[in-house]
DNA sequence: GGTGCGATTATGTCTATACATATCGCCCTT
DNA sequence: AAGGGCGATATGTATAGACATAATCGCACC
């Protein structure tokens, strides 16, 4: 056990009266200089340790006022981007895609407004341990993934490769519910009418739409679970270049 | 316009380079004392700028070895907390709640596991433009949220008074759908079986539960929207004590 | 009593320096 | 040739000082 840099326990010093309730918001906190005297240092460390704190938006500064304790943002939360095939796995269940249909349209329909054409339309089933899970149909702009005609996506699926293989700068999820209709309840296996959980995802790199998703999960087989952001404290490996 | 701050200017220089893919996943970043060198500042200077971008987990820094930008974290994304009252009324309809049921348990029921008894469980609909649009069923711990018990939720929803009165440090979404039951349809004037987007949220201050709440949307009259996370760029206002 | 301006305060930014620490790679020993 | 020690490198942490900037407080003046 190695003892935190200085900077880092006062951090959490403030952190733990401030979420404990001790400091509600709007306190004041200690001006820098008498949490110099407090922990005897130098303000530059006092300094790092606010800042960190005033970036996470734990708390407000204001020159001549001083620092204060936000209002609780309750405002974010946050949500794992959907990677099917790994999150089967992960629990468990054996995962299997079943391709449907592929074909290159030359003129973009109106489902998939935004990518320039050409575009392949991709309708597929996700499956877990060999039972219909979702049903998805995607569209993605040729120009904009020219390499994704050489892929198979007759056993995996399209989702997990365009997410590592194709660089994106936003996406957007609508997350809703839908009863399923015809050609995605017998695609599924199910009545029609059926609740179905809807993902449709849009994918950009700037202003070039990459690809566009709409998928029907099966009610009560899947979940989306989203959490309270307290701390974006994810460890990436670095990763050699390529 | 004002020019920002060295510091940040480096940070974005960095930034913009990673996000346009020129500096790609893996790539090394110059050290510390070539970007000294480039932009003519001290040391510490630059090292606020790399600090702070390992800390928003767009690179990584080894000792000895460099800084390398992170594979792209593709994981995250932000979706906000509903508000129903703020987000009806932002789209122009009118917003009402009607309570449906309000008793205090002494006991804590498997529904409610988690908040210590005694629990008030809230039964009521949110309603835009006098149409019924969700149903929601609450628990909210009573040791834990004392004041509760003067408000009255006859109109107002108890969501927002919650979110905005009581402290929290955790929260959790489980997001899906399923058909609705009897009790539900009868709330909301649907026939039983009508698909329904399900949204159950938990709240934790500590290790003490607040609240648990399941709410059931009408397919197709409400949608969650999730964008990625670019930048947390919040900008609370501090507000004073109370 | 209202108003404007200067003094004060607290934070923002930056420098130059120092020492600590992890690690890569080379050289020397065995 | 295998392995350990050691120096070079790059980041991590911290200090003391300096000047800049924003905002508030209080006093002087009208």
């Amino acid at each position: 056990m190695k003892a935190p840099p200085l900077h880092a326990r006062i951090h959490a010093a403030i952190e733990g009266r401030i979420m404990s309730g001790e400091w509600a918001p709007g306190h004041r906190i200690p001006p820098e200089s008498a949490l110099m005297d407090e922990y005897g240092c130098a303000r530059m460390t006092v300094n790092k340790a606010l800042s960190a704190l005033a970036d996470a938006g734990l708390i407000e500064r204001r020159r001549r006022a001083g620092s204060f304790v936000c209002r609780p943002r309750a405002r974010n939360l946050v949500l794992d981007v959907p990677d099917l095939a790994a999150e089967i796995t992960a629990r468990g269940q054996a995962y299997a895609f079943r391709l449907l249909d592929r074909e290159v349209w030359h003129r973009t329909p109106a489902e998939a407004s935004g990518l320039t054409a050409p575009v392949l339309r991709l309708e597929g089933i996700h499956c877990a341990d060999g039972q219909p899970l979702a049903h998805e149909e995607r569209w993605v702009s040729l120009t904009a993934v020219p390499g994704i005609a050489a892929q198979d996506f007759t056993t995996s699926p399209p989702g997990s490769w365009l997410l590592h293989h194709t660089p994106w700068t936003e996406a957007e999820h609508r997350i809703g519910a839908a009863a399923a209709g015809a050609g995605v309840a017998a695609a599924l296996g199910v009545a029609e009418g059926a609740a179905c959980l809807t993902v449709e995802r849009h994918t950009w790199r700037g202003a070039e739409g990459i690809t566009r998703v709409c998928q029907h999960f099966l009610a009560g087989h899947y979940e989306l679970v989203a959490r309270f952001a307290p701390r974006q404290g994810g460890s990436t490996r670095p990763g050699e270049a390529g």
